[in-house]
DNA sequence: GTTACTGCAAATTGTTTGCAAGGAC
DNA sequence: GTCCTTGCAAACAATTTGCAGTAAC
């Protein structure tokens, strides 16, 4: 049985078209997803059902939701991908990709000395790029 | 003369009323801010204004946004303000702040290999308090 | 004086809700 | 068959834009 289809049974909830279609489109992608990414993602399902289904996938500890600029990207998280991390630059808002397994280990074992059960983290880096430093220090934006 | 100030100098942008108003709403807050509340902390500047000097703070990398459970928060960031981290009680969705100065060196050389302008950074671990670990196994959810 | 910045109002886009119909179990 | 989910449409909220006036330098 699928992971989905498992966690959705332990919550006494049902495993709907919608549901698999939103959670098809995020493991199907390179990089976290805007909204309006996963509704044209998934034709079989409604706008509102989308919404519908991240809300709840957030609740259950699905996805997780990283912010860039104003909007927000959603892509699964912890036990359903292997999760990393995010530099994010702040002027043209390009996200590359992290992996910096000291982090990882530094958390955990912070995290054990203090006695929280953590469920997950995200760690994101936020500058600008090579690129934009030098456009913003050549004047106006 | 203050850091606002001079860091506009720098990128050749106006000091202006708004921009003062909305750095000093994130510098009086002790909690990250929501839009809404930086808008009623702000009356001398239209609500416009607060979208548009907020979206040139996080360019320029003196705000930083974070997610907490389905919305987003602004605070100050880097040089502005001793910074910090959260960890977020999945149950109760108290925010509780963390220190870990290990993170910040490992994060600090990794940007300069990197040739990011870093301005920011921002860790966020999801869990369960202490207190919720204890009231969550001892019924149900 | 020049021109970046602001406020306003309207346009646009994003998100939620109520309710009847449909689908999972 | 039961009741959770969905789709639709409409309400509601958030964000952006154009433009004329204002303020920073």
């Amino acid at each position: 049985m699928p992971p989905l289809k498992q966690l959705l049974r332990d919550h006494h909830l049902r495993h709907t078209t919608a549901r698999q279609e939103v959670f098809a489109a995020l493991q199907s992608a390179e990089r976290p997803l805007f909204i309006h990414q996963i509704v044209n993602l998934c034709p079989l399902s409604n706008r509102t059902s989308v919404y519908r289904t991240l809300n709840l996938f957030a609740t259950l500890g699905i996805i997780e939701t990283i912010t860039s600029g104003w909007k927000s990207r959603y892509e699964l998280a912890g036990p359903f991908k292997p999760h990393h991390h995010h530099l994010h630059c702040t002027a043209c808002h390009q996200l590359i990709q992290l992996d910096i397994p000291i982090l990882e280990e530094t958390i955990k074992s912070f995290a054990d000395s203090h006695e929280y059960m953590l469920t997950g983290h995200h760690i994101e880096l936020t500058g600008l790029c090579k690129k934009c430093q030098l456009s913003l220090s050549q004047g106006r934006d």
